[in-house]
DNA sequence: GTCTATACAATGATAGAC
DNA sequence: GTCTATCATTGTATAGAC
C-alpha cells in the first residue's frame, strides 16, 4: 500500500512509472471500475504481482495519482498569484496558469473530474474539495480586491466569483467533450473578456439596471 | 433488448418502474460499471430474471433511461422558445426552463454528464451529441438575434454564446458537487445578470476596451 | 523485483419450472 | 412474468519460485 514518493504523472521509464502512465490513459478512457488490473499491466509490458508490489492495489495507484495532481495545482496555484497588475489582469493570468496546468494534465483532470462531479465509480476516498475550495478562494480575494479598488463594479462579491467561473467552466467542458474544437488559452481569455465588458450595448446600460 | 415505451422517468409503481427507478438511484451513485445487476434487482424488490425479460441487459435499462431522457429534454427545450420578449428576457427563460428540468432530474443528469464529459466506465453508446448540439444551437440563435437588434454589443457571436453560457455551466457543476449549497433557479439567473452587465465599473468601461 | 500459477469471490447472463 | 438454481467468465489479489 506503500506509494512511491518520485514524481509520476511527468512519468520516467521506470516501471512505476510506465504503470502510472497506462493507468492514467486507461482510467481517463474507460473509468476506474470499467478498468482492469489486468489492463494495466498488460500495457505497461510487466505482469499482475509488479503491480502489486509497487503500489499494493488498485486503489494505491488511484491515490498516487491524485496525491501527485494535488501536490502540482498547489504548486501552480501558488506560483500564480505572486503577480502583480490590475485585478482583471491578475485574474487573467490565474485562470490563464490552472487551465495551462489542465491541458498538460488532461487525462488525470478527466479522471478527477469525473469522480469529483460524477459517481464514484468505486474509486476509494480522495479530498478534491480542498483543491475545489483554494481555487474559489483564491479567485474570490482577486475579486474582492476588484471591487476595493473600484476597478469593478460594486456589487456581491461571490455572484461576481461565480460568474468570472463561467469562462473555465465552459472551456473546460469543451476540452473533454470536444477535444478537436480546441478550447485552447486563446479562447478562455477572449470569454473572460466578455464577462468583464458584458453582453449589453452601451445604450442599454441605464436602461436595464 | 426491447425498451418498454412507458415513461420510464417518471417511475410508476409498475415492475419495470421500479427497476428504473432503482438503476437510476444506482447508476447515479456508483456508477455504470460499479453498478451491478444484482444490485438494482434487490434494491427494485424482484429476481435477476425479471429485468433480463423487461430490458433485455444492463445496457438495455441504460439505454432506455437515456432515451426517455432525450425525450424530455427536447419537449422541454422546444417549449421553451415559444415565448415572446427581449433576447435577454428569453435566454433567461430558456436556461431557466432547461435548469428546472436539470433539478428534477438530477440522478439521471449525473449519470448523463458523467459518461457525456468523462470516461464511458463501460456504458453502451449514446449519442449525447444531439442533445449538446440543440442546446447550442438554440442559445446561439438568441444571442444572434439580440446582437442585429442592437440589444447586446457587436461582437463574434460565437463568444458572446460560450460567455452566457458560464452561469449554467457554474451552477450545473455546483448542484452536483454541492448540493447542500443550493445553486438554485435564482442564483443562475443572478449570475446571468452579472455576465449581461459585465464586471468592470462604469467609469473603466471606456479606458479598457 | 519480477515471474508462473492459482485462489476465490463476484459478475452478467440463462435454463427451465411454475 | 416471476421464480430457483446454475453457468461461464472475469475480477482483485496472493503464494512461492527465481
Amino acid at each position: 500500500m506503500e506509494a512511491t514518493r518520485t514524481a509520476l504523472v511527468h512519468h520516467d521509464d521506470s516501471v512505476p512509472g510506465r504503470l502510472m502512465t497506462s493507468a492514467i490513459a486507461l482510467f481517463a478512457r474507460k473509468g476506474y471500475a470499467a478498468t482492469t488490473v489486468r489492463e494495466i499491466v498488460e500495457a505497461a509490458g510487466v505482469t499482475k504481482p509488479v503491480l502489486y508490489y509497487h503500489f499494493g492495489s488498485k486503489e494505491g495507484i488511484f491515490l498516487a495519482m491524485m496525491g501527485e495532481a494535488l501536490r502540482e495545482f498547489e504548486a501552480t496555484a501558488t506560483g500564480a498569484l505572486g503577480t502583480r497588475g490590475s485585478a482583471e489582469e491578475r485574474i487573467l493570468r490565474f485562470f490563464d496558469s490552472m487551465f495551462a496546468l489542465m491541458l498538460e494534465h488532461l487525462d488525470v483532470m478527466r479522471v478527477l473530474e469525473a469522480i469529483y462531479y460524477g459517481p464514484p465509480q468505486g474509486a476509494p476516498f480522495f479530498d478534491f474539495e480542498v483543491i475545489h475550495k483554494r481555487f474559489i478562494e483564491i479567485l474570490g480575494r482577486l475579486i474582492r480586491e476588484g471591487v476595493e479598488s473600484g476597478e469593478f463594479r460594486p456589487g456581491d462579491p461571490d455572484d461576481l466569483t461565480w460568474a468570472i467561473l463561467g469562462p473555465f467552466e465552459v472551456v473546460r467542458g469543451m476540452s473533454f467533450s470536444h477535444p478537436e474544437m480546441d478550447f485552447g488559452r486563446d479562447t478562455l481569455a477572449r470569454l473572460l473578456k466578455v464577462v468583464f465588458e458584458g453582453l449589453r450595448a452601451a445604450h442599454e446600460k441605464e436602461l436595464v439596471q
